[in-house]
DNA sequence: GCTGAAAGACGGACGTC
DNA sequence: GACGTCCGTCTTTCAGC
């Protein structure tokens, strides 16, 4: 993982769709070596997979909120069974366990407020282990997901 | 944004470096109006890109943190002054405006816990307009960006 | 770094439902 | 109007040298 290395991630981050001529050309760098890196930094795992940013408002997503999450045990099991469920709701899309107060930070999305209200109630509200659920709208992406720095 | 737009949109934000014949094959059309479709998709916008994801722990980010930002004043100047300054920062990764107190959310990745707390003293503390600030580790990413549902 | 064979991208034309 | 099946050419990939 030298500055080479992380050029080339740079760059696909900003787009996961660069030819290897065209990402060779960006750092500088003739094809071969390039295609030899990249196809190093894929089965190493520093490249997870690719992926297409889809508009949520194309989708009809339109409503995000954040959902704060207090289980009422801390046990193992309580755990391990709150995020194999969570995990399994689609609307939810990121999840985070946190130290402290409150356990989980969830990214939710969904159509509208009516839509949310429905997912808050008869989904996040029954996910096993739960004591105490706290939400908040988000009304601006400021940074949408940015690429990792250097 | 019929049934066949959604399922395109799925395939490729599962994986998006899909070929237009894998593509095509995945959603049991043939590829000449899957290739029409998808060029529609990306000219309207509901595509709006494609990214590598990568293993933040490959670029030696292993900690990542939520900050809780309170404004001082709510005027338009000190809203935007704030914005811009913070979409500034690289290691902010996500930044989120709230409905009620507090005023945003930031998620932030830095190399350590002593990086963090450079990054929280010498540029998140001084981001214009800032109050307040309050944070919290993140423990674990139990679902981490998944796509949106349909 | 270069080469060559195989695969894919991309647009067009045309017939069908 | 959208799909399917040809077609052509150009570009890209990827292994071997």
């Amino acid at each position: 993982m030298d500055a080479m290395d992380r050029k080339i991630l740079t760059e696909l981050q900003m787009d996961g769709r660069l030819t290897i001529t065209e990402l060779a050309a960006r750092v500088k760098l003739s094809v071969s070596p390039c295609h030899r890196r990249l196809r190093d930094l894929e089965r190493s795992g520093a490249i997870r997979g690719y992926r297409a940013v889809v508009d949520p408002s194309a989708l009809g997503l339109d409503f995000e909120a954040l959902v704060f999450v207090t289980l009422g045990w801390e046990d193992r099991d309580t755990v391990a069974s709150f995020e194999e469920a969570v995990a399994a709701v689609p609307h939810v899309l990121q999840a985070q366990r946190l130290f402290g107060d409150p356990d989980y930070l969830l990214r939710v999305a969904a159509a509208d407020l009516t839509a949310f209200q429905q997912l808050y109630d008869q989904q996040l509200a029954r996910l096993p282990g739960v004591q105490r659920l706290n939400s908040t709208l988000v009304m601006k992406n400021v940074v949408a997901n940015r690429p990792l720095p250097d």
